[in-house]
DNA sequence: CAGGATCCGGGCCGATACTG
DNA sequence: CAGTATCGGCCCGGATCCTG
């Protein structure tokens, strides 16, 4: 988060802005993950990167992180009622990029995308 | 724009992601906009980065570019269909993010932001 | 299992100067 | 007025290896 916006979408993009955040988002409700767990759905991802947006979106006040003290380690994830908030409201613009896809000339969803249903809202 | 996406959402900030588009957008709508009054009204934007972006939202099929064949010459700028149904959508996240960044602790809206209404839809 | 550390390339983005 | 051209920093994001 920065300091100062000129837009409250300045803020929104900040916050799901890049390439994975709003991927997680769609991953962390209405279930809690574990970290592997979430690694598997969220397709391509490094763990690196995973790691990084999940501090980050924390930091944001979107995600819960629930460590459990036990042997092998267990941690949980899930969003903050801050992150449903948000993550309601990105289920109109899947489905306008659906459309933008289809309209824009062809088959670039790819095949497992419906089955894996990453843009229903759960 | 890309050649596969697993989900609609990945479509859609493709084409409004970064930190200038989804401003350009706001300001494309309902008038449109010469080059040299957006720049005035996207604060901050170069003229590199605002043809870049517009160049861009052009080939995406968002704005549409009307030359005048003057002295000295005009062009306008305005959203195609697509591109203000889009804009159309992001009023909710502007709302979230105004929302979002009050309850994060305060005064990050800078002061003139209301008058500027960057987030009010036309 | 859930991370941490490090290296590295590409491209986003900005600054500056110039043009028809 | 509406752009072009060039240079360069920074950091996003990937690959790889390592640890409690």
């Amino acid at each position: 988060m920065r300091a100062v916006y000129s837009c409250g979408l300045e803020a929104t993009f900040d916050v799901i802005g890049g390439k994975w955040k709003c991927l997680i988002l769609w991953r962390l409700h209405p279930d809690a993950r574990r970290f592997g767990e979430l690694k598997r759905l969220v397709t391509g991802i490094t763990e690196k990167m995973l790691i990084q947006q999940l501090r980050e979106m924390e930091a944001d006040g979107l995600v819960r992180r629930q460590a459990y003290p036990e042997i092998p380690p267990r941690v949980e994830y899930s969003l903050t009622p801050m992150g449903i908030s948000l993550k309601e409201l990105l289920g109109p613009l899947c489905e306008w990029g659906s459309k933008y896809i289809e309209q824009m000339g062809g088959q670039h969803l790819c095949e497992d995308a419906e089955t894996q249903t990453q843009c229903v809202p759960g």
